[in-house]
DNA sequence: AACTGCCCTTGACACCTATCAAGATGGCAA
DNA sequence: TTGCCATCTTGATAGGTGTCAAGGGCAGTT
């Protein structure tokens, strides 16, 4: 545990400000650890004893289902922490959580977290915070769902990778495709497609790094009513 | 406010357990009012200076989108609560809420909430449960609009409905049939040809009336694979 | 260089759902 | 009763996405 991490964990929504002691306590024991690609955190079910902060890599937090499909819920990354609603949900996690790049972690134990927040009820506050934010992710990944092609789901994707709001950008893609497929509720076979429809919206793609011409084009056409290009382009 | 108002606000999840004074600081200037059929609570984006208790009717939440789609998040009725997220992300609604049958509700000022909050750290956990609970109940929505078909969605709705778990059951419809449509991610017409398929594994509708011959058969239909009925019932 | 495995892409096809259109049903008012 | 209106159902059709299958590209290994 370096001053690096620290810093880093204080840019999580949680523990933004939280002074340096109080950090001590939630941390004790907790060492970061290096995971491997595909190694399974936990699984849907299992008890809740802790929730994790990344340090480094990507994780992501899924629902497996009987038949092979699978519900990708969010994947997470640097300064970012999950798992912690488990903790007032009957102390079961509701999903399964595995590595997705090898990843640098560390957990914090629940009991200790609740020490916590009963020395400092701001905790609490924060907690709600993040937990109003990963709320209103969801909302948005249902509304996405609902109202939006497969095609404008990616749009909207890139467009939110993208490091400007505006004119053309390079964005690299953090991920492999299938997960990004099923981080977007789709196949890996419909992600080409969709890839494939972008080309005539400015968009090419490059192995892992992609070209948008203008992103802020590309924000349109995702904002846009589900039906398009009737006659336009051709 | 009646003693049975009280008792229904008791009831929720967020004020399960409160003490009448606590009651009483929180509900100050707050009286029960009648919404008629339609009415707009809020819009998406309105600022949030309250949220709600549903004493008796049928409020939704959904997110209307400019070609007259909407995405539903969530309907509520009596000793529900809507709208508290609201509070700890930037003040705004990022949902609209109508009321979809006549009802009563009550509304409790942001205010008057954090300063009980300050005085009774509880409540902060409470609802931090109640927000798990909501996005437990998110994580399922996306998971069905992903992984099940129109018909298994309203298979479950069915049975979540249902008062007993098992042998037959008559369930009646709590409101509109385009609501449920919405509420499930489809379309009116859809709902229909859901109903339809669903008299294969029996059940029949009588206007709002829904008689289900197997309830656990209706679990099992609706928990399967999506690819279902391959050479069977022809 | 050849081989192998993995990921990604493309094509053909089937199924599901939305769309558009036309009835059916039931409640309500005149 | 009659007409009207909203809601729900049913049909025909088109488009989107999943499925299954085949092939391409690339990296790592031999």
């Amino acid at each position: 545990m370096d001053a690096k991490d620290l810093e880093i964990i204080q840019r999580t929504r949680l523990f933004a400000g939280l002074k340096h002691d109080s950090m001590q306590h939630l941390l004790q024991g907790s060492v970061p650890r290096l995971y491997a690609k595909n190694h399974m955190l936990f699984e849907q079910g299992d008890e809740a004893t802790a929730f994790y902060i990344v340090l480094e890599g990507w994780v992501k937090v899924f629902r497996p289902s009987v038949s092979g499909d699978e519900a990708v819920f969010g994947v997470f990354t640097a300064a970012e922490t999950f798992g912690e609603a488990a903790m007032f949900i009957g102390g079961r996690y509701p999903a399964a959580a595995q590595v997705v790049e090898e990843s640098r972690l560390i957990t914090v134990h629940s009991k200790a977290f609740r020490d916590q927040v009963d020395k400092h009820p701001d905790l609490a506050f924060q907690m709600l915070g993040v937990m109003s934010r990963h709320l209103h992710s969801l909302v948005n990944q249902v509304e996405q769902l609902q109202t939006r092609s497969s095609a404008q789901r990616l749009a909207q994707f890139l467009v939110s990778l993208a490091p400007v709001q505006e004119g053309s950008a390079v964005v690299i893609l953090p991920y492999d495709k299938s997960l990004i497929a099923h981080r977007l509720g789709m196949k890996p076979e419909s992600l080409s497609r969709a890839f494939a429809r972008l080309r005539g919206q400015g968009v090419s793609t490059d192995g892992n790094r992609v070209l948008v011409d203008d992103i802020s084009h590309l924000q349109e056409y995702g904002e846009e009513g589900p039906m398009r290009e009737r006659m336009a382009d051709h």
